[in-house]
RNA sequence: GCCACCGUAGCUCAGCUGGUAGAGCGACUGAUUUGUAAUCAGUUGGUCGGGGGUUCGACUCCUCUCGGUGGCUCCA
């Protein structure tokens, strides 16, 4: 055997070390910056240990902590230091799991009580003091009946629970630091010491395995960086997200508010936010319209029997309010608007060249969800559905499809919208006949079908097995709020299920009856849920057609109050949200205060402004624009709100 | 729903270990007639989320309840 091995490096540049070197003892033969920056390795495409023994020729890529690879090594790393610590701080703890997440690392704890603030800057602080002893990290690898025994003695029986769901055969690896040993499928940093800029976040409950069944566990969220800077960004961002909080804007400029008496999740839109609303429903008629749908209108209760149909009871019940009793008849107030739909649907006879049949209805719909789930808009249970189904023949399906894609594109176009998702969910034959619909065959064909359509429309997708609704595969335009949090904001579904229990029929061009498919979609999702991300993207700076206060006149003086009220009625005249800030006050505050409502344009007005006519325009976070005509103003003003244009925006 | 935390004026917040509440902004009034992010002065404003309890005395302690926040779980 050879002792000269050649390591290959990204750059296809090598190098040639002994057999059996490691990938720091790499680092450090190139460079003492390097070695003391490197957090892990990828050798041959697997990432390893720094400590890991390189016996053959292989190829090598080294990571920094600033690396998604090395940040995700420091994040679970430091998950171990955190339990130590815990372990250290409260024998008696149990530890289970702790996984890296995005800029981010948790740790579930069964522990005798809870973490409180105090707790948390105390396990904090032993960290610390555990990350400066400078302790080694090894790696154990041992056989599953070895691990179990000695977890079992370390009494750790969550460890000893998730090792015996691991198939018999396979190997196993635990870390460890001092006396600390974690079952770990690693990497891990070598030291404790390359642990240095980490802060715990918060504190909160945890289902064991993520089921309410399950005991809650205590989990301490955290995070830690490479540098002080990074983290320090890190921490900033998070302050900075905290101010595009749409439950923070929304009620700086006066959206919405909820109310408790009115009750939680139930939100009341003032004017302000009516506007918005107003304005996204003139865009969704518009281009509805132009796309064929037909608009309906149906009630907001219906029989139970219209539910049991659907099979809505059935799958959902518990997120629907509760039956009230109408004269001996159960009534539900309408989760959703399809049953509906499909008693339109069927209200006449239809043929083969009556479809596709396209009907949207902008239908308040009330779900019961849980009190912990209600999130500001984008969490409510009285909500507003940007809500259309497509009735076509299997030959319309996938043409359909694409354009209720398209439009969800084009959608995000307008708002400028660029970081998503798209999700497709995909049913779990295992659970056919519990879950979803008993038909293996209609699954797999109309999957294939929206598969097809998809690749064929040129869309990137992720497939999510076992998420689809009851009838169907769907559709979901993921998207995160400022926060963070994930949520679906456009929904497009395959029923293939429910027409069929609604006797929907076409006659086809043999003069048969057919069942046609159903696409359920929603690409402005809830009118709830699309204000709050809408006020979180532009961070409360609307594009001016969506501006609940669009222009404000800011007179220097009194004198001009008149001119100014005549500008104000002409823009009342031509549609154009406009206002006159009359106090007494001097200029520079009323700007700052039209600058701090966010209202994108400033008409400023002084004597010389009425002799010429002219406004003096200052557009937000812009700054002064000189004067222009009143006459070009108004019809510049007119255009940006037709065209729909984007915001200005402060850093582009 | 579950776990933790929080709830003081329209908004943002102060109020030490219990002695019946303060500030800034806003709003209003008056003066100022102002040229691109805060003119000055005055006035207004709270049964401290609600109920019950402990106490001579509760914003402060206990308890129940309502609402919010961060998570867990779920989302047709």
């Amino acid at each position: 055997m050879s002792n000269i091995i050649t390591i290959t490096f990204p750059d296809a540049s090598t190098r040639e070390y002994e057999s059996g070197i490691n990938s720091l003892q790499i680092a450090e033969s190139i460079g003492p910056r390097l070695a003391q920056d490197v957090v892990v390795s990828k050798v041959d495409g697997e990432l390893r240990d720094l400590s890991y023994p390189i016996e053959l020729n292989a190829s090598i890529e080294l990571f920094t902590g600033e690396a998604p690879e090395g940040h995700e090594v420091l994040l679970h790393s430091t998950a171990h230091l955190m339990a130590q610590a815990v372990k250290e701080i409260y024998p008696k703890a149990q530890v289970t799991i702790g996984p890296a997440i995005e800029n981010r690392f948790y740790y579930d704890f069964d522990i005798d009580g809870t973490f409180s603030d105090k707790d948390l800057l105390r396990i904090e602080e032993k960290m610390h003091e555990l990350a400066n002893r400078g302790q080694i990290v090894t790696r154990k690898e041992m056989s599953r009946d070895d691990a179990i025994t000695l977890f079992k003695k370390m009494g750790e029986h969550y460890k000893v629970e998730i090792i015996e769901d691991i198939d018999p055969g396979e190997t196993l690896s635990a870390y460890q630091q001092s006396d600390f040993i974690d079952l770990c499928r690693g990497p891990h940093v070598p030291n404790t010491g390359e642990i240095k800029y980490f802060k715990l976040l918060n504190s909160s409950g945890a289902y064991w395995r993520g089921d309410e069944k399950n005991k809650m566990l205590q989990r301490i969220y955290g995070t830690v960086f490479s540098s002080k800077k990074s983290l320090k960004k890190y921490l900033n961002f998070l302050e900075e997200a905290k101010k595009r909080d749409h439950r923070k804007i929304g009620r700086e400029l006066e959206i919405y508010i909820f109310d408790e008496e009115v009750g939680p999740g139930l939100p009341l839109w003032l004017p302000n936010g009516t506007i918005i609303l107003d304005e996204l429903e003139d865009l969704a008629k518009e281009s509805e319209r132009k796309a064929g749908y037909k608009r309906v209108r149906t009630p907001h209760l219906s029989k139970s029997s219209l539910y049991e149909r659907s099979g809505h009871l059935e799958h959902y019940k518990d997120s629907m309010y509760p039956a009230m009793d109408i004269d001996g008849t159960e009534y539900y107030v309408k989760p959703m608007n399809c049953p509906h739909h499909h008693k339109i649907y069927a209200a006449s006879p239809k043929s083969y060249r009556d479809l596709p049949v396209r009907l949207a209805e902008y239908g308040t719909c009330y779900r019961y969800e849980k009190s912990g789930q209600l999130f500001g808009l984008m969490r409510v249970r009285s909500m507003q559905m940007n809500d259309a189904h497509i009735y076509c023949t299997p030959e319309q399906f996938k043409e359909e499809f694409l354009d209720v894609c398209r439009m969800y594109l084009m959608y995000f176009e307008i708002f400028g919208i660029e970081k998503y998702m798209m999700r497709l969910s995909l049913h779990d034959p295992a659970e056919l006949g519990k879950k979803y619909v008993d038909d293996s065959d209609l699954w797999i064909k109309t999957e294939k079908a929206v598969k097809e359509a998809l690749d064929d429309g040129g869309f990137n997708y992720t497939e999510i097995p076992g998420e689809a609704a009851f009838y169907g595969p769907k559709i979901d335009v993921q998207v995160w709020s400022a926060i963070g949090k994930e949520f679906t904001l456009a929904t497009n579904q395959v029923d293939f299920a429910v027409p069929g229990r609604f006797n929907l029929t076409y006659t086809n061009a043999d003069g048969k009856d057919e069942t046609p498919l159903c696409i359920h979609r929603a690409p402005l999702s809830t009118h709830e849920r699309f204000v709050g991300f809408l006020i979180e993207h532009y961070a409360g700076d609307f594009p001016l057609w969506l501006a609940p206060r669009q222009v404000i006149i800011l007179p220097v003086s009194e004198k001009v109050h008149d001119y100014g009220r005549e500008i104000v009625n002409e823009m009342f005249e031509k549609g154009i949200r406009c206002e006159i800030d009359t106090r007494p006050e001097k200029i520079g505050a009323k700007i700052r205060q039209a600058e701090l409502s966010k209202i994108p344009v400033m008409a400023i007005i002084g004597e010389k402004e009425v002799e010429a006519r002219t406004i003096s325009v200052r557009r937000r976070k812009i700054g002064d624009q000189g004067s222009i005509p009143l006459d070009d103003f108004i019809s510049e003003i007119l255009d940006e709100i037709k065209t729909r244009r984007h915001s200005y925006r402060k850093t582009e």
